[in-house]
DNA sequence: CTAATGCATTAGTTAATGCTAATGTATTGG
DNA sequence: CCAATACATTAGCATTAACTAATGCATTAG
């Protein structure tokens, strides 16, 4: 049985571009602070806080405060979910499997 | 290089929950009219075609008119950037490789 | 031929959502 | 200390989006 709770927040919340950006920006580095996100994102800070607040309600990212600054950092166990789904309707994509399996070689030989 | 566009629209048409419900019903049988996909969905016949134009629109369901009912079956490469995207950051979540790699196996051995 | 069926489309309503601007609360630098 | 910095939160606004009800168009049944 599939969480359909869990896949609803996950999808919700990647499918927004600012916000799936700010995701993708904490991932690609290991630690950053809300200044450092909203430098160049385009929108204010009021904005990129609230949509961290989203991303922490899904699961997605954790956040660690130091003195005034608040450090995030990507929650991997986040994206569960959407592997889950993905995994249930493999069958679907069982050409791009080939890919996958490169992928999975490459990352844990 | 990710193709921000096609991960937007894929993302943005399964982060609705009635939406990928009939995405889900579609893939699930081989190929499905919008009368069966009406039946049971809580929503009005004209909710569910409106829902099947964004998915085509996606590249994720494709149509054969045969007489007056439309059949609808699932369209797997549309689900790629969705996969390319997962494979993008899937260092982070690495240790869902055990199941993705038995799903792997499973259904090509 | 005529009525019924299957589907798409449109207009209009309602709810959700992303944004800004402003404000509040800690924390640190000078 | 006190001003500045870092972040969160709130209210208000504009836009999007999902839905219904109604209508139109084609196709098949009787």
């Amino acid at each position: 049985m599939i969480e359909t709770a869990a896949i609803n927040a996950v999808m919700r919340t990647l499918a927004d571009p600012t916000r799936r950006a700010v995701f993708e920006r904490i991932v690609s580095s290991d630690e950053i602070t809300v200044v450092e996100l909203t430098r160049g994102s385009g929108v204010t800070q009021g904005a990129i806080s609230q949509h961290l607040k989203s991303l922490k309600l899904a699961g997605l990212v954790a956040e660690r405060p130091e003195g005034r600054r608040v450090f995030y950092r990507a929650e991997p166990e986040g994206l569960a979910p959407l592997v889950d789904w993905m995994g249930h309707y493999a069958v679907f994509w069982r050409e791009r499997f080939a890919n996958l399996r490169s992928l999975l070689k490459e990352i844990d030989p």
